[in-house]
DNA sequence: GTGGTCTAGACCACG
DNA sequence: GTGGTCTAGACCACG
């Protein structure tokens, strides 16, 4: 499974394991059904803790996104398109919301705001 | 000092302090040159520790926003417009930038991200 | 035979076979010297390893209700209505019992408890 | 703190510190704004580790019972009387009712469990 | 093999 | 002092 872990303390082990997970899961990678790893195999594979990576599955159970079966092992939870873009869309209103109520108490207009996002979009390697 | 402070533990108090007073400094309250209140003193009004209030102006003055004069006070850094834009640009890039990665790697398209970007502006209390 | 598994992990297999055929046997639908199927009949009709079957006839014999004889097979162990019914009584105190005791710590007192337990007997399916 | 651990097993610890901790809030031993002992205070008090404590904290946040502020400590969430009925009657709805489908499903009529419970409920130590 | 739970330490940030 | 996170082991139930 393709998780990069950071060392540098910004974030906790347990969430960057998670988010990387979920964005999987909103980009296809793992579909509806799909088996994760057993949380002790990914933990060897991350050379982490079980509890780390437990810890991240069930930030993820919180989310209804994966599903984990005692004995069975942990799987993405069967979910409509409707569903997934709901959980986009919600992710990124909690990330933009707060750059946009600075923008404002900064006094940037819609106007500036917009051309702003526009040149990061473009910025960011594609 | 007109500031206001969230105990509810999403953020750490002396972060809550900085940002208010950087917020202050960016929007003309506070000026260049303007003596802020000593840490004991702003310690007191807001009713935390003298460690909190020393500990929100060392990240002001990592940012060179503020400046503290040993035996006379601390005060806001000289600086003229091009320099507090620079910073306000900078720390909205911070927090737009990785909303925007997301936004893409959900596969939104620029157009959907304005539109959402505009949603929120106008969402927001002004 | 007729038993139903559900795979979301609220409760073990080996209890959800051991729980459906107790309750065969307390409404007659097997009765005294009826033979059940093998442990590896049954476990591939359920597609369920044979541990689990066995662990699930196992449960049921510790509580006498049926009975395994070497090289012959499983059988309802003969009892009379005296005995199932004592069984039956035994095992619903054993699930009434903490939630009455429960509602007593609450505070509720006879009368709520049991128009609670009318309101909720009338409401399941019947 | 009065708390009873049984380490035969039969239910995790971290879930008796918590099932017990919710009777003293529904009982009003412990109200509204009241802390709760350290996660490491009460672990060294029961003996068990801090980890478990935590998780027993955890379950009870999630029932929006009481609140961790970081550096802080631990409090019961500010609640009225309304939120904590329903509380208890939800948790003992939860209780009976699978005790009840069953007697259903064992043929027994509405007159014969309210019997049964009505027996129980004069059993148990008042 | 799978998860669930637990221990007894540790280091960190915040105050 | 307070929580938050993490490790590197352990034993258990289920299958």
């Amino acid at each position: 499974m393709k998780i990069i872990i950071s060392q540098t303390g910004d974030q906790p082990i347990y969430a960057q394991i998670a988010v990387q997970i979920k964005h999987q899961i909103f980009n296809g990678i793992l579909q509806s059904g799909d088996a994760l790893p057993s949380i002790r195999k990914l933990a060897k594979e991350l050379k982490v803790s079980v509890i780390t990576t437990k810890r991240a599955y069930e930030e993820l159970e919180k989310e209804a996104l994966i599903r984990t079966v005692a004995g069975k092992g942990t799987f993405v939870t069967a979910h409509d398109q409707f569903f997934l873009h709901e959980k986009r869309v919600e992710e990124l209103k909690e990330k933009l919301g707060p750059a946009i109520r600075e923008a404002k108490e900064i006094g940037l207009s819609l106007q500036e705001v917009t051309a702003l996002v526009e040149t990061i979009f473009r910025e960011e390697a594609p």
